[in-house]
DNA sequence: TTTTGTTTGACCTTTTTTGACCATTGTCAA
DNA sequence: TTGACAATGGTCAAAAAAGGTCAAACAAAA
């Protein structure tokens, strides 16, 4: 996208420029609350946006919304980030419930080592089965998954893809709107 | 084939990405849905149109048509699509069910590739959930197991574990006690 | 002053839409 | 019988419509 020969924003932005006290509010902050009140009123907990439209009504460029994403809606802040490119689409932010799951929120803390073995995947697998987060079918599959006779793989690189398996299906679980 | 007023929109087919407050459905899914709402209420699993008289209908190129069946009901998906040209030409779309184990060994033949990228993984799984081999959330679940930005590789890699991670599931699946 | 966080824009990838041109089949008049 | 022509569907590449990446420039904080 060329942006050259854009109007001087200086004198447009002005007005969004807002001002607590005498710290400045950054763009991606307002970017960032905004979002957050779209949640709050969505009855799924989760909304669906176009970057280029969201750029339009903030006057910026549209790779700043992916800062706004990169920053203050990743999975470590508990939320999760969908997209689609071309004709039709879209991103949607999914927040993750973090309040009552402090169980799996402690699971994806020790989790996040970037590896894990087949057999502490095992036993977290069972842990989620017998606390009803999983269905025992859905611990049998991802058992299967992350089996090292199935990865076929060098343990030290299993051992790493098994964790972002985990991690995933941890914050899979968090999701608010399955 | 008669199309006058037949165009129900929204029709919504279960979906690994349940849609909520959509931005903009697209020409192509409006006509993906309205083909795969006729599939269902047909009696044979497979019905005949006129590319010219669906492209009316929707307003739009007659290749518009061959996108949507390219891309939403080729043999991957698990459709088969016959068509005949010249006066009286038709286009017929038939739906092949996953109905025994035979189906998914063949699927399994297909896939054991050793490599399958993220597009193709996420339409066999929504094949599976689609014919009620997996649940809504096991669907999201491996979807999301089987993310790129999930498994954070090379994309050649990616293609391989994921490949390995489908065949496990499809072979999980053929065992008598799931 | 150094470090950390923000903003911006050039360039890239993916998906959808459109249209010009091609191929096959059926019909009917010569 | 045959050859024009109408009625279908097929192909392919360009344009349009999204979103993604990355590094440089700036700004704020430590």
């Amino acid at each position: 996208m060329d942006f050259s020969g854009k109007i001087s924003k200086n004198i447009v932005s002005a007005d969004l420029v807002k001002k607590r006290g005498i710290i400045m509010v950054t763009l991606a902050k307002q970017i960032e609350e905004y979002l957050k009140s779209l949640l709050e009123t969505s009855e799924s907990n989760s909304i669906e946006i176009s970057r280029n439209d969201l750029a339009q009504v903030f006057m910026c460029v549209p790779s700043q919304i992916n800062y706004v994403l990169e920053t203050r809606f990743n999975s470590n802040v508990g939320y999760l980030v969908e997209t689609r490119r071309g004709g039709g689409g879209y991103i949607r932010i999914v927040k993750l419930g973090l309040e009552n799951e402090d169980d799996l929120i402690q699971m994806l803390d020790k989790t996040s080592n970037n590896s894990i073995n087949q057999l502490s995947a095992e036993k977290l697998l069972q842990r989620l089965v017998d606390e009803d987060l999983l269905t025992l079918r859905e611990g049998l599959l991802l058992k299967a998954i992350t089996d090292n006779n199935n990865l076929q793989l060098a343990a030290a690189e299993a051992d790493l893809i098994r964790s972002k398996i985990i991690k995933t299906i941890l914050v899979t679980l968090l999701r608010e709107d399955m």
